[in-house]
DNA sequence: CCTCGACGATCAGGATACGCATTCGCGGCT
DNA sequence: AGCCGCGAATGCGTATCCTGATCGTCGAGG
């Protein structure tokens, strides 16, 4: 899952995108407003953390301008405390949730990991898909039960399918997701991946669509 | 294990501490209710103590403050006075325990431990993991019903993470709930003491999860 | 039905980041 | 003073990742 902060305070940033990448997000960061509001119309994020008190462009604007767009990945919004008319204004322009400075980063993660649920459309925090489960929480996957170790970046690449379940991803989209901006976008790493997980998953858990990418399905209403 | 005290009386603040560190404690002391809830609000404590008598801001609107804000971790106040309606109005406010002065440190080491258990969903004072076996009242550890004994440092770590079983414990969060708010997050301490902790208990009591951190499994659910 | 082209799958190599063990010096405690 | 635990630094080993090449397969068109 990939995740745009958009903060000004260069330490406050840096902290949390190391916190974040731990936790497995790919992030981008953008120190202002404008910046910020570019990346959000061109990068694919599947959320953004946003700062209202930014200079020049204020927060509210930057996101009211993508909504505007059309842009509707989820929006976790930080502001000063106390500002009650802050948050209210927030969610009117289309802010998803609300965390006031200062926070807790486990807060934080436990909050946007509920968001990226949410945007996707599942209600629990467990991924299911045939045999396979993958519990967000936890971190862990098995296969009728039985755990399986993945590595990173496998683990990556299965919960971005598990999370878009039924649709057709493709290779770019996947990269998007799974790496943040700096990255070679002409290697063949996705389908090295989609080997491996099939090799520890079975073949048949992740679908080739020729020409289009891949496909996990729910097996109760399976591709043709 | 870290714990915050918010205390106005110096005095007993500072016996409190040291007390609290003697029993393995990781501790922030606060000396206004403004600052203590700064603290409380931006780090990670597994439990607070929490003096009612405090100048400037009363201890009742900084628990307040607290749980306005959705901060979760268990609250142990405490009053002068054996005054009921203090009592009442803290468990009113979101308090989890509560502790008349003066008291017996003993009293107060006890009813943090059993705060500290129930938040974590423990019934038991016993935390268990395959041959491991830790008695958070007596602070021992056993393999296989042999004593083992662990340092201070390493005594803390396991019990986080027995604590959290079954969850993915990242170094940061690790360090976060060690150790108090001065110290270097940059060192590899914690990689120093998972290794020493093996070396104590067996190579497979904590499981590494590369690039993302730790985690110690009930063997009734092993990870792959 | 066969062939060819394009796309995807797989494999093996090297690079790298990550975690581990060890060592050492400091400081507190006995 | 001596011991012990703690934390910092270092070098090593290895899992993991990426790359490039090769092999396999699907499908369109003849």
């Amino acid at each position: 899952m990939r995740i745009l902060i958009v903060e000004d305070e260069p330490t406050l940033g840096r902290q949390l995108k190391t916190t974040l990448e731990q936790n497995g997000y790919a992030v981008d960061l953008s120190v202002d407003g404008e910046d910020g509001h570019f990346m959000g119309s061109t990068e694919e994020y599947d959320a953004v953390i946003l700062d209202l008190g930014l200079p020049e462009i204020d927060g509210l604007t930057v996101l009211g301008m993508w909504r505007k767009e059309g842009r509707k990945f989820p929006v976790l919004v930080l502001t000063a405390r106390d500002s009650w008319s802050d948050k209210v204004a927030g969610l009117d322009a289309g802010a998803d949730d609300y965390l006031a400075k200062p926070f807790q980063t486990e807060e934080l993660i436990a909050r946007l990991r509920a968001l990226i649920r949410r945007a996707s459309g599942n209600s629990s925090s467990e991924l299911i898909a045939g045999d396979v489960r993958l519990d967000t929480r936890s971190g862990r996957v098995t296969l009728n039960g039985e755990p399986v170790k993945l590595t990173a970046q496998e683990y990556k690449l299965l919960s971005y399918l598990l999370h878009h379940k039924g649709k057709v991803v493709s290779r770019t989209e996947l990269i998007e997701h799974i790496y943040d901006q700096d990255f070679d976008r002409d290697s063949n790493t996705i389908e090295v991946f989609v080997t491996r997980i099939r090799k520890k998953l079975g073949p048949d858990v992740i679908t080739t669509i020729r020409g289009l990418g891949y496909s996990l399905d729910d097996p109760a209403q399976p591709r043709g």
